[in-house]
DNA sequence: AATGAATGAGGGTTCATTCAT
DNA sequence: TATGAATGAACCCTCATTCAT
């Protein structure tokens, strides 16, 4: 009733919003789309199977907005990486272990499944396309290219070397290392050192 | 007398089941186990609905028939690896180059279904534990040590390296290569070497 | 080609068209209708699965056909009761025997599929009605109101005392009598002796 | 707060299970569980149908529970017998008229289903039998006996007299009385009595 | 005439979505 | 707003029927 109340309200609706899109990313990250059960983020986010559906109007826009927030995310850490402290070798050392990392590992499975699985919302292939016309990669070229002068990065097409890099990188997310071992990020540096 | 004697119709049912699994996985392989639906395999074999059921008991049937299948292939190729001409270096680079092999892809595709996604069949899981209970990779360590021996490979726990090296094959396997340009194996195999 | 093969042809469809209606009598009296797949009626004739289809039109047909014969039969054994020997009391005690005859059975069984089995053929449902309303019954009056006179059989309406005894044996149609006991007539009639 | 207290679901929770039992023992009972789609239960509850697996499994779970039920009620009839007043005679005519009873009919044709039909889940199997093992039949000699010293029953093998008695009354249920007459009772009786 | 492979409509079941409370 | 019951479209699978041989 109260404009404190509105706000209140307001600010419940939020707090809801965040917490059906993380337990979303959770379940579809892991499961994909059409092995994720509206039940299932239901239950992650410990509501009930119909509150959903007066946050988002279907299964398929949840799946779009978590895409676009995963794609915005990403594209922000790879502009980000030229502003990182250390040479072009650490600077690309420090943005492999923000993708690897744990917490970031459900935004890069989502876009995965996005990209690969069959039954992906056609504006959710638009939007993974959009941004890849974007080719953060191609952001990464010049600092490569200044990593090549310090004599850190091996020669060769920067462009060529960066894909491949970054696929390497891709891969290894999908992967559930059920062995708790982690990737040695040195190891796969090597791909791109001298 | 014979319609069509008893040979050729078993020859046609080889062919029929053929069809039929190259077709479920060339599906299986992209879409997993709950993306798939029976008509697709129908659709793609070229055959109706329910004539896949004369030849697999089930969907869960067919796709453990293909993940067996897969992985005694895969665990062949890696036996054979010991027997392959050239140095450590070079065998190991044959043996990268199978598994990339397109041919080879949608295989390694399965199997990474069947590792993953959350829908797979009992059976099918045992058949994957069972097989890598046999640890492929452990059957490499002897060629690797042989390798580091001869200086083409970097020091370091064999084993480590190994498992590192091959998540990264198989990372790469589930990336669609939407531009069709090909991993330079030997950029890989700088992971490996000294 | 020669008239002898046209004849000896014609002995064998109709040799064919009695084994499958054998078998399908079998079947249809122990499943029912919806119950009993055409793959059963093949095999307990010995035949391949699609070659029923050239002798009946259907399933239903088939159907159609058997409970055409078993009511022409049942009909044709209340008829023959009074020419047979012995008193009305005997009489009707070997009726009763003949229609609890294991020989008869199936005939029997398929009658009350046919009366109470709800997928019933429109067209089977007619013919049973048409012979029912026919009423068998009705012809044993005479034949108990002898009885009565003699004094073998109970006072009482004849009509409803025969309607309720065949009841009575109807039913017991339907039972397996796994344990292999047999009922014994006597029991049963003394339902209608004084 | 609550939107509909706990005590009310809960209420319309054992109110629509109830529904649906009874609606499906209709159906059950009447076609058979082949002969039983489930659109025909929906449909006779009033309700969609998919409505039927929030409260049972599936078509299998439904039959299993009616049987246990149907058995339950049987047997509990069964033993009450002892308990009736009146001579071994009138007890056992009050047994047949509950038997024969319009409200039971269902329950016994369901049980009929269970022993006869060919599709029946195993685990609906195995209860008839676990209560075919305790053979009620069995319980009621000792007042059958009573009865035969009564003079009121004829000589003869208690057991075996009843079990012909029982098979006359479930042959009975059997049958559509389409003609609306009812058995006469003591017509049956006769078959017991001296 | 005979076989058995092939088709496709229909039934059981699941689950995204809506609705009554 | 929140719940969870209710709906119905879609998928897996079976089986009556047709077709190629």
């Amino acid at each position: 009733m109260s404009p404190l109340n509105e706000e209140k309200l307001e600010q419940i609706h939020i707090q809801r919003v965040k917490e059906i899109k993380e337990a979303a990313l959770k379940v579809f990250a892991r499961k994909g789309i059409s092995g994720t059960k509206m039940s299932m983020i239901a239950e992650e986010a410990g509501i009930s199977q119909g509150l959903s559906y007066r946050y988002f109007k279907s299964k398929e826009e949840l799946f779009i907005v978590l895409i676009q927030e995963a794609m915005e995310e990403a594209d922000a850490a790879m502009k980000q990486i030229g502003q990182l402290p250390g040479t072009p070798m650490e600077q690309i050392r420090t943005l492999t272990q923000i993708i690897l990392d744990e917490s970031n590992k459900d935004a890069f499975l989502l876009i995965q499944q996005g990209k690969t699985a069959n039954d992906v919302p056609e504006k959710a292939r638009q939007i993974i396309e959009q941004y890849s016309a974007k080719d953060p990669i191609q952001g990464l070229v010049p600092i490569f290219v200044k990593g090549q002068q310090f004599g850190e990065f091996c020669a060769g097409d920067p462009y060529r070397l960066l894909l491949c890099y970054f696929s390497v990188i891709t891969g290894l997310m999908l992967q559930e290392h059920q062995g708790d071992w982690t990737i040695d990020v040195d190891l796969l540096m090597k791909i791109l050192k001298k």
